[in-house]
DNA sequence: ATTGACCTTAGATCTTAGTCTAGGGTTTAT
DNA sequence: ATAAACCCTAGACTAAGATCTAAGGTCAAT
């Protein structure tokens, strides 16, 4: 059995957050000890390192709990189930990956644009182009 | 001149995210009627579009701010003061799209390795493969 | 003269994922 | 027996960028 402290640092995540997890309904400590100190076993520490794979890959803590109910109760949801969450996840990402290109392209124009010189900015290009109103696409 | 309702329609933001931006010192506008109205100028949109501009592409409002303060003293600033902010949010951008192009590779695997089919999963490869502890990178 | 649309302020609330503090109890080692 | 290192709880605070609420004042039209 593990301390909090202990399974915080086999994992390297922190104490608190350990007990956000727990306050957030995604993780709890099999048992207490008679003072009140949590106490993991290794199946808890397999669940935490779970989370922290499904966080690696990007999950939000919410979509980690629709993960876990996955996970628990496997024999009763399909493989569906579980590919639908991270195609969802999937979609996100690609999206907030398409709004990035675009920003690195802007950015990369303004970036191309201007000199970089020591000279005054009267006539810099970027100021000029962010005081050109863009129609919203 | 412009009431707040106005120039926040021309503008297609809210009144509140105006008066936020306000009490965020990125601006203000030029006068206020005897009832205490805002009342904002052409110049004032002038300056609310280069904010907006700002943000389309990514600046977050304090770097907004520091394009701002270059832009109403342009004559005793460089062209590399301005370059020098669009590369540093370029090389933000850049970094979060490699860390997101890392998770969009992630997912995609676990994707293709699952059938995603209406059978139980108990030996879904997406639990399984979140269930295997990751080394740190 | 009263309705409705608009404006004012200060302050609360939201989201996400924690971090930090205060005030106190426990364990371990010296 | 006492200090260091650990644990407990509840609740406040952080970043970012708003959005919403309450309680009230103003303006245009009917
Ligand atoms: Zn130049
Ligand atoms: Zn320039
Ligand atoms: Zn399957
Ligand atoms: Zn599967």
């Amino acid at each position: 059995m593990f301390k909090i402290g202990e399974l915080a640092d086999l994992c390297n995540i922190s104490a608190d957050t350990l007990r956000f997890y727990e306050k957030n309904g995604l993780f709890q400590a099999s048992k207490r000890s008679g003072a009140g100190y949590r106490l993991y076993t290794q199946a808890d520490k397999n669940r935490l390192e779970f989370i922290l794979t499904s966080k690696s890959v990007g999950f939000s803590l919410k979509e980690i709990a629709d993960l876990l109910s996955i996970n628990l109760d496997k024999s009763n949801r399909t493989c569906g189930d579980a590919k639908q969450l991270v195609d969802d996840k999937l979609a996100q990402v690609k999206e907030k990956l398409a709004e990035l290109e675009r920003l690195e392209s802007s950015l990369q124009s303004l970036s191309d644009a201007c000199c970089g010189g020591s000279e005054s900015a009267l006539h810099c290009t970027i100021l000029e182009a962010l005081a050109t109103p863009k129609k919203p696409h």
